[in-house]
Order: C-alpha cells, then structure tokens, then sequence
DNA sequence: CCTGGGTACGTGAACGTTCACGGTATAATA
DNA sequence: TATTATACCGTGAACGTTCACGTACCCAGG
C-alpha cells in the first residue's frame, strides 16, 4: 500500500533527467529528432517512476476525434436496437474523444456491402457490423485490413477474414445450454427436434454441435430425431415444422435455434400440441414475450445484444486508442429467459438515473421521503466532503439523437 | 443526420451571447454572482446551441481525486474477488480521477462496522459495502449519510437506510426463476424444498416469496413442503437437510437458496439420494463446480458479481461527478448456470488483451499469422487512417496492484 | 568567415474548463 | 459629492500533454 502520491507526469521525468518536456515527449512516442541513449534514459526513467499518462490531457489536446461506424439491420428492432443501445452507452463514456455513426440497412444481409463501401469511404476509423453475408463481406473488410481500419463483427461472425475480433454469444454454449435444458425438461426422455436457418452458417452448424453434445450427455433417453432447416423464411418453416409434427407425434421438445421461431410456434399450435412440446427459442422479440409469459416457450436464449455492443465498442475504442489487441472471441454468456425472469429483462436499461441531486438540499431528503419543494438557488452549502469540486451543471438530458 | 460538427464548448455559448467564459461558468454550476436573468440565458443558449461539457478538460482542471472505499468479506474468495475485479475494472476506465481502495472483512458481517468506520475517518468521497449485518451498519450509514458521503450496498442490501442505492440480482426473481427451473425439471409434480439462511433477512423472505410464486403458477403439482432456515451454519443445515430427506422420502427437488449449498448437498448424498433429487443452488464456489460437472447439481443461480461490481462503481462515481441519482434498486439479472455453459463461466473475464499493436508492424499480421519478429523502432510508417494520433506509447503494464 | 544543412534539444502556445482575483457599474451611506 | 459596499462580470493562470517552431551546436563547402 504505497501511499497514494501524486501521479508522476511528464514533467517529473524531464525534471529527473534534466531534459525538457519536448524531449520526453518524442522519447514516449518514438517521434524522430532524438538521440536513441536519451530516449532509452527516458524511457527507462518513465518506466522507474512508474509514469502513466493523463488520458485527460491527452484527449484534450488532440483534438482529433475517433470516428467509428456503426452498421446494423433494422429489421428486429428490440435486438437491434438493443445492440445500439449497448454501443451508445458504452461511448458515452469517452464523450468527445470518441464519435460514432450509425449506418442502417433494412435486414441482415441485404444491402450490407454498400454501406460497408460507404463507410470506408467517408474515412471512418473503426467499423462495427454484423455480417449477414460473410462471404460477400469477405473482399470488403480485407479492402478495411488493407487500409488499416479494424473491423468488429458483431451477433454474427466473419470467421477466417481479417477483422480484429468478433463479439457473440459462444453459439456452441447457446446450443447446448438449449440442449441441456430441453433434457431436463424431459426426464422421461422423449423425442426432440432441432430447427435451424441454414446449415451452412458456421453460427447455425456450431449451435447444433452444442445441442447435439448436451443432449447426449444428458443421456437419459432423449433422442434428436429432426434437424430442419428453415432458410429464415416463414412458409418453409412453418411447413416443415407441420411436416416434422406430423412424422413425430410424439414429439417431446423443440429447440428453434434461428430467431425465427413464429412460424415454428404457429405450427404447434396448429396442430394442437401446445403444452405437449416443450419448447425453446432464440432471443426475445415482441411476439414472444405473450408466448413466454403463458407458458408456451419455456425459455428462450437471450444473446445479450447490449452487452455485445458494449464490448463491441470498448474493445475497438481500447484498440484504436492505444493498440491493445482484443481476443479474437468476445465470449458472451447467454441468459435463458423464462417467465420468471422476462420483466426483470424488459424493465432493464439500469443506471439511468431520473432525478438529479441538489446540493442545496441534500440527497438525504430523496431516501427520507421528503421532496425538494424549493429551487432554493444562489446559497452556497458548506462544500461538505462528498462532493467533489466537479459539481453538478444545471441538468441537461441527452437530446433524442 | 446533422454533419458531425465540432463540439460546441463554453465560449460558444460566451461568444453566441457576448458574455466571457466566467459568466457561463457560473451559469453551468449554479454558483453565486450571478443575475438570474443572464443565467438563465446562458442555460438556454446552451441547451440550444446543444452544449456538452468536455470531460477531458473537466477532470484536467480539477486535479482532486475521487476516492472510494470498498471493504467486502474475504471468505469466498471466487466470488468476492470477482465482484472487486468489476470495481477494479469500471474503476479503470476513470483512470487519474479516481481512486479505490479496498479494505477486507474475514467473513461477511464480521467487523464491517470497524471497517466502515475505520473508512469514514479516512475520508473518502463514497463507500461501497455488502453489509452483512444490516441492522448493526445502520448507524455507520446514517453517519455517513449526516457527512455526505454516499453509501452503495451490493450483493446484499440495508433497506430502509439512507444508503444511496442497492446493486444486487432481484432476490425475488432469483427465487423466482428457481422455483420455475425446479417446477420445469418436475413435469409429473412432487414434492420440493426450500433452504435458507434466516428468514429474517430481506433478501431471503423475497427469495422464498419468488420460489412459492414461481412453483405455484407453473402448478402442475409441485409443492414446497418444508422450508428450512440453515443460518448459515454447516452442522445445522447438514442436519436439517436429513431430517427433511427422512421426512419426505419422496422428495423431488431443493433449492439452496444462500450460498452455503455444502452441507444439503452432502446429506443428500449420505442418504443415497443423488439424481432422484433434483438440486438448484445459489452462485458459484469451487467446491460447486465438479458437483455442475456431474450433474449432482442441475443448476445454480449465478449473482453475476463481476456485473454487480461494475455497476455499483459507476453509479457512484456519477454521483460523485455530476450528482446523477441512480434508481434506488439497481438490478442485475442473474444468470442460470448449468453443466452447459460452466465452462464459458469460469474462463471469462474477456476485454483483456495480451498482445500489443505495433504501429510498424501494422496489426494485419496478428491475423495472417506472422508474428512481429523485429522492433523497427524510429521507423515512421506513413500515418495510417485507422490509427489515431494518440498513438501508442512504449509498452507499459500496470502493476500488479 | 559566412552560409547551408543536419541533428538534438528547448520553448511556448494551444486544447476546454475551473477558479481566484480584479474590475466596473449601480446602490447605499456619510 | 465622495466613499464604501454590493452585485455582477471579465481576466488570466493553471491542469498535463502535444506539436510547430526556434535555437544551439557540429561539420561540410563556398
């Protein structure tokens, strides 16, 4: 436990070696115009003194502002949206250091590689996307590696290109946590069918991976006896959903590992066998919420799109700040969401606070009950050792964006 | 989609109005000497012109540092450790303005009023605790809240004190989703069981009212038929837990609502009762994992320490900036750990990069594969687009703390 | 000797904000 | 009217860092 000194800045080290400032400065930055012994002297010293650089005076100095894009569908909007959100907050925090933009296109997949080119063009830093088509993403985030822009895929992942990680629930785990709980739903065993969008992306085949190893190791009878694909389109899903009801009527358990699970859900139904199949889906939309809440999804695993935009943007900010090289998987943890815990996850969104603090009053009176009636301006309290000397300005809200 | 303009500061707004800087100053902090009229024009032009402070420059000029205490139980390490590793790293985020310090009980509840008080006398700006004995802490909150120090409980809370806000997993919806785990993995009913620590405690009492909610509304014929209060204590809860496993032969699930898990899973496996009876726990400790592993124990409600932690920092280190109040309750949503996703549990703590970026090197080689073999210092490599100004100093670690 | 070019280093001005101090009005008092 | 008090407002220095520029020196060629 070092007594907490004063940090030791830039001028400590010039003092200590005799130098100027200038000096120290082009020893820290491998700037040319110095002698290679100063600067090992420098450094040496920086390193002795334990120097860390005042990331506030250096924000404030160049006033270069970091600029990142931001390119997501619209489609499902409290996913995506969410995602944004997640993003919006985590730069909040490097206000004006750091700017992002956001660019829209209408679905996964369509019209991505425009607004990828688009993007590059307008001489973004840092890019953010959620690839829909990985392979047709291929040229556009080597053509980003080439000019040195860092590429963050989110949600979904550009495997085997050159983008500088990528951000996801670990597909495999979210396979298998549905595996695992659909073999507990069952003690009995039972049959179970495992829906998907297509085989081909390498999130989908990992999630049946997953499933696959967590069903066995159950192993209490419970056996995957369909694996359908559904192209993300609602006629085939909902047809082959009838069609693998139909083959299975004793079909036990259900896992829809694509988003889109309506039609899969309309095909139960329509065949009358609500209650009789547990069921498990992908991710949380407005449609599903009524659908969990009565019981007919047991759960469904939730992606966590704002903490993978979180992470998304504080590992592209890190890294284009200082250099510092995320894993090139950002696991997240998936959350299984089921009736007893989906209003906790819709009423989320915490630390926004509402009301604002007064100083004049005191925060006491919020916990008290008592409510600041009075403005009560203009009378300075005594500075008590709470508040910092930062103080509060007049309260302002983020304006809508 | 306004163009990106520059940052609008405090002389626009002096400039717009034809004031100086001071006035505007004083309008943003409301401090004295100032005509109310001229302040508030100088609030409206600010929030016209859309003015936001720069943080930089804000935490530049004042040079004091924020200083908070943290003080929580040694006693389970994995989990302790992991909520100061969330503070530790919100904390890293506010780099030289703030400052944490940690001080350490042996167990919870045991010399936490020394400790608080011990922290008040040091004089710290905010103290963030997990109280232990509520009731015994009420005082030492009251006194800080007469100083003005704001307090922030995590994990465990002090309801009805003057603290500033809770961070903790939603007791109710931690005993809820037990309950509805419990209620899914018993599709033919039976009998269920509910351990505690006292029921006197809040966090407790909401626990259980989760669980009878949550086993009720699934009610396909699942009962809670004991309710047992271990008070934490080993020898207790081993014996209780076989006098309730005597009681009920027929047994079906348990769910271990306080952390202390141990002593319920052994009597179940003295009595032979291992895989008849279906386990929930609470949380994560090592002696769990092997349990996860074989599947003793179906499930676990995880707090989500490391989330706990990060929240709890921010929201009062805002408080402390700029006196944004948090909601009352912060909540986490609790994650449901299962064999499944274990693993992806206990190798977390993502966000931290090994490898650092050479400038010449350039990071495409990080992916290709070639490994940076030369320095190649003092070669100045045309100023790529993706890499900021503030480029990369030398490489420094931070100690080890 | 003066010029020219290079290297190594010092100097000072900014960045946006805060704050103590000093200044200028107007009002109150002698 | 001169003097002090008060309310309001402008001024300039700092915070730590970065960057353009200035300066001292050394060595070559004219």
């Amino acid at each position: 436990m070092p007594p907490p000194a004063r940090p030791v800045g830039i001028k400590d080290i010039a003092r200590a070696l005799g130098v100027s400032i200038g000096t120290v400065d082009r020893a820290l930055h491998d700037k040319p115009g110095i002698n290679p012994d100063t600067r090992r002297r420098v450094l040496d010293t920086a390193a002795a003194l334990g120097y860390r650089p005042n990331l506030a005076a250096r924000h404030l100095k160049s006033r270069t502002t970091i600029r990142i894009s931001v390119q997501l569908p619209q489609e499902i909007a409290l996913f995506w949206d969410s995602l944004r959100d997640g993003i919006r907050e985590a730069a909040a925090l490097f206000e004006p250091t750091l700017q992002v933009e956001f660019r829209s296109n209408p679905r996964l997949g369509e019209g991505e590689v425009e607004l990828f080119e688009q993007a590059l063009a307008s001489g973004v830093n840092g890019i953010i996307v959620a690839p829909g088509d990985p392979v047709a993403l291929e040229p556009c985030i080597r053509q980003a590696a080439r000019d040195n822009i860092p590429v963050i895929c989110v949600v979904t992942d550009a495997p085997n290109t050159e983008r500088l990680a990528s951000v996801s629930a670990d597909p495999f785990t979210v396979g298998s946590v549905a595996g695992e709980l659909l073999s507990r739903f069952l003690p009995n065993g039972g049959d179970v069918a495992f829906f998907t969008g297509w085989l081909g992306t390498e999130d989908h085949a990992e999630k049946l991976r997953g499933f696959d190893a967590s069903v066995n190791a159950v192993g209490q009878g419970v056996h995957v006896v369909a694996v359908v694909e559904a192209h993300d389109d609602e006629r085939t899903g909902y047809r082959r959903a009838l069609a693998v009801l139909d083959a299975h009527p004793d079909l036990k358990g259900i896992y829809v590992s694509t988003v889109n699970s309506l039609p899969v859900l309309r095909a139960v139904e329509r065949k009358g066998r609500t209650g009789q199949v547990a069921i498990v889906t992908t991710d949380l939309f407005p449609a599903l919420v009524p659908r969990i809440r009565q019981g007919q999804v047991a759960a469904t695993i939730y992606q966590r799109p704002v903490t993978q935009g979180r992470h998304a943007l504080q590992a592209l900010y890190q890294f284009l700040l200082d250099g510092t090289k995320p894993p090139t998987r950002i696991k997240v943890v998936p959350h299984v969401v089921m009736r007893s815990n989906l209003d906790l996850l819709l009423e989320r969104r915490p630390l926004e606070g509402e009301t604002r603090w007064r100083p004049a009053g005191g925060w006491r009176l919020a916990a008290g009950g008592g409510l600041a009636g009075q403005e009560g301006h203009a009378q300075k309290p005594r500075p008590a050792r709470g508040l910092p000397p930062g103080a509060p300005p007049s309260a302002r809200r983020l304006p809508p964006d």
